[in-house]
DNA sequence: TTATACATAATAATCGATTTTTTAACTGAC
DNA sequence: GTCAGTTAAAAAATCGATTATTATGTATAA
């Protein structure tokens, strides 16, 4: 069932990279934190060189500003970032449910579902914890899977990483989530469909209503 | 004049980061092929240390497979990737350049004019080394610059590496190369007359002809 | 042969210490 | 007091060596 049995055999540098990644992407760093590679290096215990690797990698990946000579810095915050990143995922996001409404088969479909159920368990137990953060973005990444390209794939989930690291900077908002958790259902629905039109459209309405999330909680952050 | 004045500062990990980025773009490794860590470090002269960051970033840049145990591996190539990335390069520099012709000022004029004109300085001289390659980039990144979007503009640049681990693989054919030529001064014209959808269509038709050179440079080198 | 277990070599990953560079603190002249 | 120059402390980058893992080779048994 688990379709990438890769990480079974990880390394000190692997493991770091995936903690800072979810760290970052939660908000555990302030924006615009400059970080203090010796206190990292106690607080997660690891040593230098694999945490050296893993912020390369982070900067290379965009969770992190990387400056020659004066280490790695967490990106700011704006709102002209967050308006651009918002309108990418419009942008690609619409356009890989399109095609995966064309390509996704049979098997697309259960996965859909499950991926559904799954985040609606969650949804029901209002303890939105890194549980149903997780099961949120699979089922995002599942909605658009057989769109057919591996590097449109790639910058969805880069500008969703991106994207969080706005939605996720206060506590939730209970009203408002709930309408985004009932669409989830529906896009299903009109994905199971085929009904390209209206399943995008929706999307569309799901990105910017989340967008108005990010955006209070990005403004009440200052 | 040299707007990013950042690289004066270069450490020993920025310096081999851009080496072997020029180096797997420019088809100087075999697709499939695995890197001695060692053998490198040799023939670059540096440290393992500043090696291993690079090619951690050019594994989250995309230019390297890192299999964690078992080193780094140069990506493969396939015809379906190339179209993959052919097809986005249509979709995002597209939509790039429209906004691009939207937006861009004066200065913009200017600096297409001065790119174009560079380009077509190293066109005529036939020798088509790196110089050229450098010179055909930034011309194509001027000619999306003021698109408004900075994560368009990343995700650009990173298919245009990719892309030309392709349209690089073999020798310059002359002829299509005229053409394609050619098309980067007809391009600067439309931009300057704001005229989107013939600019758009004429980029279209680029990447287009680009693509069919490229897929005869993968499909000879077989 | 073919397969399996073991030993050996090669390579990747990591550690601990050193070097280099930047940042902060201090000093004295104006 | 403020500013340039100097020194001390902190931090980043790099090195050299060690450890862990994988790949290779060899001998033995089925």
């Amino acid at each position: 069932m688990n379709q990438h049995l890769q990480p079974v055999i990880s390394t000190a540098s692997s493991r770091i990279y995936e903690t800072l990644r979810r760290d970052l992407v939660g908000g555990r760093f302030a924006a615009g934190e400059k970080l203090a590679i010796n206190a990292l290096k106690d607080h997660y215990h690891v040593g230098l060189s694999p945490l050296r690797e893993a912020l390369n990698k982070l900067a290379a990946y965009g969770l992190l500003i990387q400056e020659n000579q004066r280490g790695f810095r967490v990106p700011t915050l704006s709102r002209s970032e967050l308006d651009d990143i918002a309108n990418m995922r419009l942008e690609l996001e619409g356009m890989a449910f399109e095609r995966a409404i064309q390509h996704g088969d049979d098997v697309w479909e259960a996965e859909l579902l499950a991926a559904a159920h799954r985040l609606k368990r969650a949804d029901l137990s209002l303890e939105k914890g890194e549980e149903w953060e997780v099961l949120h973005s699979q089922f995002h990444r599942t909605l658009v899977a057989p769109c057919g390209s591996v590097w449109l794939l790639r910058f969805i989930e880069q500008l969703h990483d991106q994207f969080d690291r706005y939605r996720r900077l206060g506590p939730k908002i209970p009203t408002v989530r709930q309408t985004l958790d009932e669409q989830h259902h529906e896009l299903v629905e009109l994905a199971l469909q085929r009904d390209s039109k209206a399943a995008r459209a929706l999307l569309d309405d799901h990105i910017h209503k989340s967008y108005q999330v990010a955006l209070k909680r990005y403004q009440e952050h200052a």
